[in-house]
DNA sequence: TAAAACAAGCAGTCATGACTGTTTGTTTTA
DNA sequence: TAAAACAAACAGTCATGACTGCTTGTTTTA
């Protein structure tokens, strides 16, 4: 990046400017959708110039990808933040459940089916949003596994049901970006923890 | 629609012509993505002109909507074909457990990323959108409780597991827009399939 | 049954509008 | 004053939908 040594005053502007830009990108594809998240409209909603934003930005893919890196940043930092208050025993295993149901029911997730769907027909747009994402499961995996360490459950079980959890997220947040039965899903939730329950303390398959 | 009576010969031509250009469309939102499958695309693709081809669907809207449809259309159909085979107890469970997942998994299910992402932001879409896709919730419910009908399971239990399963599949279906880990994914659904099995036999939680 | 009238299917061109990225000019900061 | 930040205007591209006209098929009527 073009980044200019800090503690500059310009430093400083640059940078406020290039978050309330990234913020106002995300905040335009999610209320417009990826496609019509046009420059133009992008420059207006931030109070700026399209020359100012090529300046910081100098192509779209430039910018749609910051981004998405800054959104997927964000979650990593409150995915951490977690992290922290389950190890001082603030939160369970059903609250850290409610929190990703939070996270795949809201913006982010809307912002990101986007993403994916934009990503899978651009190579470009593909590559770089793959990298991001991969620091944002390592991450999730991290405090995943800190749920069942005094658990006697091998890591690998740990990794599959996380990855059953991730799944089963996943399309509930789909089946929201279709259709907003917010009630329905949050039954379907509870359902999934309590089962979650039972698959950690006693396996009933093979 | 302007379907004129059957038994024409312009009427069989107009039916073929619409069929290939449906097929075509999908084609084309599936390789291209949603956002760059344009009109003069699908028309040079389909072997046919721009001009004919809004003689039979006079917006794009309306073509791919129309597309869409045909789309839910065949999936609903090979869904019926497949309650036959299981009355005929040709199908189990498992069986349709790995049909699902090769749906959400292939073609169909890529292209329908990118139209629930398009519709999140398009009402017109969206409204359209949501009435076919009820017609095939609507075949996949009953196909569902013929698996449940000679279990002692309430209905209601048999629909949360369909819909824990649906949601499931999505998730690993957008798992698979993302990459494409088949073999992990796959491991995955054998772990639901057991897992469904306790699900139906003895359950764990309350 | 043959011709005339009509309708539908189809092709090609054009005008409009939108979006992106470039370029040129102005202001602010070091 | 030089460089960075910002603004504004411009040019090129592309997609959509409208329009015009040609061809093929269907129906009506003599």
């Amino acid at each position: 990046m073009k980044q200019a040594k800090l503690s500059n005053k310009n430093a400083l502007r640059s940078a406020r400017m290039r978050h309330r830009v990234l913020e106002e990108t995300l905040e335009c594809i999610f209320a417009l959708g990826y496609q019509n998240a046009s420059t133009v409209e992008i420059a207006r909603r931030a109070g700026i110039s399209r020359g100012a934003m090529l300046h910081h930005y100098p192509s779209k893919e430039e910018l749609v990808c910051a981004a998405y890196e800054s959104l997927l940043k964000q979650e990593i930092d409150r995915l951490r933040a977690i992290a922290g208050s389950y190890a001082e025993g603030e939160v369970s295993l059903d609250d850290f459940v409610d929190y990703l149901w939070s996270r795949f029911s809201g913006r982010s997730f809307m912002i990101n089916i986007d993403f994916i769907a934009a990503a899978r027909t651009t190579p470009n747009l593909k590559d770089r949003v793959e990298r991001v994402r991969e620091e944002y499961h390592e991450s999730l995996d991290s405090i995943w596994r800190q749920f069942f360490a005094d658990k006697d459950l091998p890591e690998h079980e740990a990794q599959v049901i996380l990855n059953l959890t991730l799944c089963f997220l996943r399309g509930m947040g789909v089946q929201c970006a279709v259709q907003d039965d917010r009630a329905n899903l949050d039954l379907l939730a509870s359902h999934w923890k309590a089962h979650l329950k039972g698959l950690i303390s006693g396996k009933t398959d093979g």
